[in-house]
DNA sequence: CTAAAAGCTCACATCAATGTCAGGGGCAAG
DNA sequence: CTTGCCCCTGACATTGATGTGAGCTTTTAG
């Protein structure tokens, strides 16, 4: 498929399909007029980027969790597994931060509440 | 205590304690001279808009659920009852796909970890 | 064959929070 | 009074993913 199917399978626009190609996250074989062409299973690769993209996790480090390009070698991998280690602790902090924005923010909708209420009261 | 202090007790840099005040997240007394000046609720103030901001909530919309500035309309905490449930569903939202991203990523360490077994394994 | 639709590259724009620098006051201690 | 530190405003820079437009080529449909 050429880059408009990918890109209405996958919700991310032309232009973001070649960027995650030009930060080493995608590859796609060429046409002899320069063409990019994608099999199935790169639809899947996008929507694994998408995911990490929307989580917060930059191209860079996904490109050193999930290399699509360059070999895996044992140290690579290693490296990688360590990377990954990290950023599934970040990810988890991240979590936790937005839960407890979360119960700040049931807090505040709960103070809101008993202020309409009293004021509900207040017009008895 | 003046802007400082606020600084060094809630993390937040000068710039940006001077930004949430230019987005009515903040409000501060000024002296004659024109420096700010905090009381101690102001500490957790500042707390909770870093909350909402390391949450991605944007510095309009805190603006809009817990206002500082505007005196509180009973119109005024309806609408801002209503953004509250709004962003509290994009925060569960973010926390699945947060979820799902740490998910995925599970998985690629599994894969990693796989490879890493293999590969001694060749060794043998 | 021709016109529309889709691709390509390159380059510049955007948004939001924050950093940083410049030029100028304020205030306490020596 | 001066030295040093804190504060003020205003402006420009930064970062990262994405939007947008120009100018040009390829593919597809009629």
């Amino acid at each position: 498929m050429r880059i408009g199917e990918l890109s209405a399978r996958t919700g991310a626009s032309r232009r973001s399909l070649r960027y995650y190609e030009e930060q080493g996250l995608l590859v796609s074989s060429r046409s002899s007029s320069g063409q990019r062409h994608y099999e199935e299973e790169h639809v899947q690769r996008v929507r694994l980027v998408q995911a990490f993209l929307a989580a917060g996790i930059s191209s860079g480090t996904i490109a050193e969790m999930a290399p699509c390009m360059s070999e895996p070698t044992e140290d690579r991998a290693r490296q990688a597994l360590d990377i990954m280690g990290r950023e599934r602790a970040r990810l988890s902090e991240a979590i936790d931060g937005l839960a407890a924005a979360r119960a700040a923010l049931d807090h505040l909708i709960e103070d809101n509440h008993a202020y309409l209420a009293r004021s509900a009261d207040d017009d008895r």
